[in-house]
DNA sequence: GTGAAAGCGCTAACAA
DNA sequence: TTGTTAGCGCTTTCAC
């Protein structure tokens, strides 16, 4: 909110030149530096020739400040990741960044990490004008300060974890029907004992994918209480621990549907330390094909989503927004399928 | 270098409120409002109500574009990494986001992905001085346009991948003492036979570990020429490619070092399906200990780098840089140390 | 304690 | 084709 004077400014080493200077050593006025450098066209070519050299000269470099506060735009959008350190979303940070960095974005990360203080500062950056539209991979609307996002000044679109009721543009993954797709494979191998290690309470890919599960094996006849459910969240370890408690019940459950990967890959290390043998013994099926999944031991039967894809599709859902092109808020629903590996196969009978 | 005028300006839902609307809403100067924010004790009791009551009515967010022409200063700093998708690099950022937004900095992502195109205009973000330092993952100074970083107007440090040679602050790895380690360890359980996975040609890290590596066991009268070395680039795919060579060498080397944790596991992986028990058969030894390496088969004994603290490091070299308390460009030295697990073994006799 | 005025660096409208 | 002027939104002297 404020700036702290007692906060120094950065020791320049050489003070930047600035227009006026290249101006003067160029012999012209500083609107002709300006245009020469937007529109060669629209100067002599002595007097292109005379600045570019200047420029060259002097290392000349338009301050962005100046422009932005002229331009009223900044080029720069706000990426907001529930965490960085997950792979999951680093890939789809790749893809935005592709599609922005094409078309002269630059990229502001927001790193939730769990903390409402942040959220609050994302919210400001965004009403003070420091970015041209934001990207939210966090599944909510960020508020702060009394405010939220859904008032913001500039275009706003969701990608991976959907905002469900917001009115903005989103790119979906079609999490249940691929959760569907996953029983329906179970089921068709013979399984019909499964249990199901869930993602974070209320986090909206748990939902999805939960929902799509059940009700494909509901319509097999196999109600949700009789699926063996194990908490979790989307961590290694959580998944780990849902093992240890897999490996309590009985009898147990021949396939298991985990919400994410790392908990797929955590379980499967965990119940083969038992002494289980993955498909023999149980069959695991993860979500996201995560580079890793294709490495453990047995190599992971998975949904695939096209992650790069996901960010591409949301990095150009924002620039037609930021050019004013969205009639309606759309919905791009990206598919996602199984990847059928090592670690499922028919119940042992 | 140029605004595009046919890249129109994002659409405004409501035109945001300018110091001046809240200035007038409370009957003040805008400087009044200005310093109520700043420094809410020079202004009467009075005059502050009124103007937080103008502020809240408004919903004013001072902007940024403003405020950093006048402050000549952005409150951003540019993090260059090589690859975001890596998740190495990943927990580096967390670190460095951490300590940064602490105080107050905000974080644009460089990533460099092998573009030369993207140096050149990470290089022109730092020259228009659209931040207010740089911390560098990718292990050398940004080009472009014929300037250097080396040369930039604002500071710079280097982290994870040490830039030899470069007059800045540095956050380096003990690599090389760690992969002496690695090969002492390797001699102490009785392997005399050794293969080598490196990591890309002539990147920092690979040589570091390769010379650490290849040092100890030539002290130990085993030259560079008798290790097996195999060519990688950090990838798990490399790392199983290697494995196709290694399978195929006669006699094999009974312990191997991979410069990172990906192409251990991928060799892994590999030498497994072709029947090779690690450690019984080969001992597998990496370096980095990435989540994944405590999930593969086996557990894979590796090396540990403070990944969060280097960054931490790096943000807080970069914080003093900027204050300008830096006297000589320091060098921080974190420590890697080795973590054994059950990829490792004594040699079969 | 508050206001008026200047200026950060840039570009666009207008004039010449 | 080029220069002059004004102003983007803010903070900060300098007067009062």
């Amino acid at each position: 909110m404020t700036i702290d004077e007692d906060r120094p400014v950065p020791t320049q080493a050489r003070p930047a030149f600035r227009i006026a200077d290249v101006a003067r050593i160029a012999g012209v006025s500083p609107a002709t530096v300006s245009r020469t450098l937007a529109n060669p066209d629209k100067v002599t070519p002595e007097t292109r020739e005379r600045v570019l050299t200047a420029v060259r000269l002097t290392g000349y470099t338009p301050n962005v400040a100046g422009r932005n506060l002229r331009a009223r735009r900044s080029m720069m959008a706000l990426v907001v990741v529930p965490n960085i350190g997950n792979p999951f979303f680093s890939e789809v940070l790749r893809g935005i960044d592709e599609t922005l960095s094409e078309e002269g974005y630059g990229l502001i990360i927001g790193n939730l990490d769990q903390t409402a203080a942040k959220e609050s500062r994302f919210v400001d950056v965004v009403f003070a004008g420091q970015v041209d539209g934001v990207i939210l991979l966090n599944g909510h609307l960020l508020q702060g300060r009394g405010r939220s996002l859904a008032e913001a000044p500039v275009p706003v679109v969701a990608a991976c974890e959907v905002i469900p009721g917001a009115e903005i543009p989103q790119v979906e993954v079609q999490n249940r029907e691929a959760a569907r797709a996953v029983a329906a494979y179970l089921l068709g191998l013979g399984h019909r004992r499964f249990g199901y290690i869930a993602g974070p309470d209320g986090n909206i890919l748990e939902v999805e994918r939960s929902a799509g599960f059940l009700a494909t094996l509901a319509e097999a006849g196999i109600p949700a209480g009789a699926v063996a459910t194990f908490a979790g969240d989307f961590s290694f370890r959580s998944g780990a621990e849902a093992a240890g408690r897999y490996l309590a019940t009985e009898p147990r459950a021949t396939a298991v549907f985990a919400a994410n990967d790392e908990m797929a890959i955590g379980f499967m290390k965990t119940v083969a330390a038992a002494g289980l043998k993955v498909p023999d013994d149980v069959t695991v099926v993860g979500f996201d094909a995560i580079d890793f999944a294709d490495y453990c031991e047995p190599r992971l039967t998975t949904v695939v989503q096209p992650r790069r894809q996901i960010g591409q599709a949301a990095a150009r859902l924002l620039i037609d927004g930021i050019a004013g092109l969205t009639e309606a808020p759309g919905l791009v629903r990206m598919e996602a399928s199984l990847l059928m590996r090592d670690s499922s196969g028919p119940p042992r009978r």
